[in-house]
RNA sequence: UGGGGCGUCGCCAAGCAGGUAAGGCAACGGGUUUUGGUCCCGUCAUUCGAGGGUUCGAAUCCUUCCGCCCCAGCCA
């Protein structure tokens, strides 16, 4: 692989800055924060991070560099139950190969607990706290609806000490899981219905991936969250837009409790077509067998991504190209795909591999021998380098650049016709062999000497350039071909009694065998590169000495596939 | 029927102390090309969810309406 593109260099248009660095930028100005900038990734360790955080950690990170500031990595786990250290591992990996620097700032909501505690007791002493007693069915139907107010709870009037008494023994693990539930005393009737007395710690006799079994309350989002952020120091508090309508139970907390208060500001998630970004559903393929784990090529996952073989840099170039705004939008997948072939192209060597083979012999080229063709691996950029590639008699091309009756402007192999073997020789189809079924087995060609290297001295022009392996010599490799994962364009948009998973594209993976010119085929340190024609592919950790498999990342951009379409609609 | 948001080209998205619609992707047309790839050139919103109003002038201000999203977890 060659040194990246700098894609951020046209100096033509730049948009201007979104929204958030917008208001950062006026708050630096104002001298708010002190015009200090510290922004925080915070993701729960609950699964796997997938695309929609690549935005999330693209924006605070970014947002923290380009204003001299920091950004932290910080785990919220705040709930035990659903939490897993496999999964903090996996995000610390896909954090730092997106990029993202939080130098030794790694923190944990859970370094907190103890203060958070404190802080709760503080709340209780103020009178803006109070143990209940009501279930949670109970406390469902005291809540009101969306447009009906609620009541107050019986028990939102103890007493301060025995609210104090009470969340002590809490703590102090003497009460059974949903028993009681610490809740902030706000406004029953608020019409924001998350201000409407929320609870903010509850008992789960659970063992936390850190705290081990030390805590047997822990606090909830909103009340962690908040303070987390204080905390740390942090002046801008980005996230989705769902949580908006929190805010204003952020500002109160901070505010009850007189502490330092940043800025939550709220940006609309991302949503790309033809996948789901959700950690819930994402782990329901995972464990229903649908992918072959979180990093399955197949999966939105970061991990699966980067097994796919999609670069860091695209998926940033990614993320900056799609903006940033308050409003709900789905991205296009193609999108992604241009941003991904877009860094390839710059970026990969090529070499010729052929995914559906069919033999094609050369009746006039001399039997058992063997030439040794030297090819670029770039044709644009001779600092690629080299490698050696083998022509004989026998060689295989793709099934699909020969046909018995050549459709209008076709330009590839049939009955008569002339093709460029890239770099090597023009042929020209004579005859083909045929099974007993009638299909084509073999095609049987003449060549042109005097094309050595691919060009005629009488300076006839052949419009088709196929590529080709030599029989002898091609290598077996695996190689994995994913489509979409959904056969849906929003498998959000369900059917009535149907859920996602009735959309899994079943035929998401086709693994095939494949033949490649040997010397890629053995240089393992050739991570990613291009099958000319084909797409861009990158080896697969599957791969054996033996037997290489390669993923396929994105395919190249087919202009002959949407042509032929379109002519021939209902076609073969 | 409560509250909070959002609606600019097929998809993203600038523009919003009013001055007469950036850019990218896609699409379409053309050129270069030993990848039907890349690259290059060109076309692509008289209109900004709809209707009223203010104004010499509105996507930007006012107003009414319509549509979509979020909130009733002891999830985050």
């Amino acid at each position: 692989m060659k040194d990246s593109p700098n894609p951020n260099n046209n100096t033509e248009s730049t948009p201007g800055p979104d929204f958030i660095r917008a208001r950062i930028a006026a708050d630096n100005l104002s001298g708010r924060f002190n015009s200090r900038v510290h922004t925080r990734f915070p993701p729960e360790p609950n699964g796997y991070l997938h695309l929609g955080h690549s935005k999330s950690i693209c924006l605070n990170f970014g947002v923290a560099a380009e204003f001299n500031g920091k950004c932290n990595l910080r785990l919220d786990d705040t709930n035990p139950t659903k939490e897993e250290v496999e999964y903090v591992d996996s995000i610390r990996e896909d954090v730092r190969w997106l990029g993202g620097n939080w130098e030794d700032r790694e923190f944990y909501a859970s370094d907190y607990f103890e203060k958070l505690y404190g802080y709760a007791e503080q709340l209780i002493k103020l009178g803006k706290a109070y143990v209940e007693s009501l279930s949670a069915d109970e406390i469902r139907e005291y809540r009101g609806t969306l447009t009906a107010p609620g009541r107050e709870s019986p028990w939102r009037n103890r007493s301060v000490e025995e609210n104090l008494e009470l969340f002590r023994r809490m703590r102090a693990g003497e009460f059974k899981d949903g028993e009681y539930v610490l809740r902030a005393k706000i406004d029953m009737s608020s019409p924001n219905v998350v201000m409407r007395d929320p609870a903010i710690y509850r008992i789960r006799h659970a063992d936390h991936h850190r705290t081990g079994a030390k805590w047997c309350i822990y606090p909830l989002y909103d009340f962690a969250h908040c303070l987390s952020d204080s905390i740390e120091g942090i002046t801008h508090s980005l996230c989705t837009l769902e949580f908006e309508n929190n805010r204003e139970l952020y500002d109160w907390i901070l505010d009850t409790l007189g502490v330092y208060h940043p800025q939550q500001i709220e940006f609309a998630r991302l949503n790309i077509t033809h996948t789901i970004l959700s950690k819930r559903k994402l782990i329901q393929l995972v464990q229903g067998g649908y992918v072959r784990g979180w990093d399955d090529p197949r999966m939105p996952t970061l991990s699966g991504l980067r097994r796919r073989g999609v670069p860091a840099e695209a998926l940033k170039e990614f993320c900056a190209r799609i903006g940033m705004s308050r409003a709900d939008s789905t991205v296009e997948y193609s999108f992604l795909e241009f941003c991904i072939r877009e860094y390839l192209n710059a970026v990969d060597p090529r070499i010729m591999a052929v995914l559906d083979p069919i033999k094609v012999t050369i009746e006039n080229y001399p039997e058992g021998e063997t030439e040794i063709f030297d090819m670029p691996y770039h044709p644009e950029d001779p600092a690629f380098g080299k490698r050696q590639v083998p022509f004989s008699r026998e060689i295989y091309i793709e099934r699909d650049d020969f046909r018995l009756e050549a459709p209008p402007k076709y330009h590839r192999l049939a009955p008569g016709k002339e093709v460029r073997l890239r770099y090597a020789y023009f042929i020209t189809c004579k005859d083909v062999i045929k099974d007993e079924n009638g299909n084509v087995k073999e095609i049987v060609c003449t060549y042109d000497p005097k094309s050595r290297g691919g060009e005629s001295p009488d300076g006839r022009k052949v419009k088709g350039t196929i590529h080709w392996v030599s029989a002898a010599q091609a290598r077996r490799v695996t190689v994995r071909l994913y489509e979409h994962l959904f056969n849906t364009e929003n498998p959000n948009a369900v059917e009535e009694g149907k859920t996602f998973l009735d959309y899994v594209n079943r035929d998401s993976l086709r693994e095939i065998e494949a033949l490649m010119e040997p010397a890629p085929a053995e240089n393992t340190e050739m991570k990613q590169v291009q099958f000319e024609r084909l797409g861009y592919f990158c080896r697969d950790k599957d791969s054996t000495p033996e037997l290489p498999v390669f993923n396929r990342t994105v395919t190249l951009k087919d202009t002959w596939a949407k042509m032929e379409k379109k002519f021939l609609p209902k076609n073969a």
